[in-house]
DNA sequence: CCTATAGTTCACCTTATGGAGAACTATCAG
DNA sequence: CTGATAGTTCTCCATAAGGTGAACTATAGG
């Protein structure tokens, strides 16, 4: 099966926390320091690091250090493979011309188990 | 901060389990009963029970309960509202005329603080 | 009534998560 | 050289997650 995706797995994750979220959104209007990044949010800079490794080991961002100062980038390929993933459960759901019948077979079988 | 928002979060922590995307999926075609969606899996009911319990709780799921059987469905709202989030992501990304100009603002301030 | 079926609840275990503070390292500025 | 700055690492703590097996409840059928 197709489901055990490592890749959304980690991605999901990382977007269900809420400073994570809005870790990207701030990405999303530029690259920038992890100083920068941390100072709207009320935890310490170890606590926002490890939300930083969460989105860096989850490929939703990237980053760079260079001399003292790290740099982080939004990775948009992971959040489109996230919402991938969401569409096409939508469009098989909207399809979805096979669910009654796929009640009807299952609920009334044509050869119920012995 | 309309950043703090507890359906999403919940909702993605349900989606980062591929047990539960699987059970998604499955309901896809169709709702169906607790034991029909359990019998795939490799772990124990009371397991089983929890990751239904953290869909229902996401909303991403609707359980009903008639005499001894509990039937679940999609509830396919709370799956295109974490698809909506994504997508608006997207979009303000792939906007970003802005990134350039935000980015030199930010490294070329035109008051360098004090 | 009796029993198999479908869920449910309970106590427990292990690991992951999100946070804290303290101490340490490496670089840039003067 | 000497700070100040930007990250990093460490140990610790509380809680949440995901799983187990055993015991329990409530129907549906025969």
């Amino acid at each position: 099966m197709e489901n055990y995706q490592p890749a959304l797995n980690s991605a999901f994750h990382a977007l269900a926390d809420p400073t994570r979220r809005a870790v990207i959104q701030r990405l999303l209007r530029g690259a920038t320091t992890v100083k920068n990044l941390a100072e709207p949010f009320p935890i310490g800079l170890p606590a926002f690091l490890k939300h930083l490794r969460v989105l860096e080991e989850s490929g939703l961002i990237a980053t760079q250090k260079t001399g003292r100062i790290r740099t982080c980038r939004l990775e948009p390929r992971r959040l489109q493979q996230a919402e991938a993933w969401l569409a096409e459960q939508r469009a098989l759901w909207e399809a979805g011309a096979d669910r009654l019948a796929a009640y009807v077979e299952r609920e009334m079988p044509e050869e119920p188990k012995p």
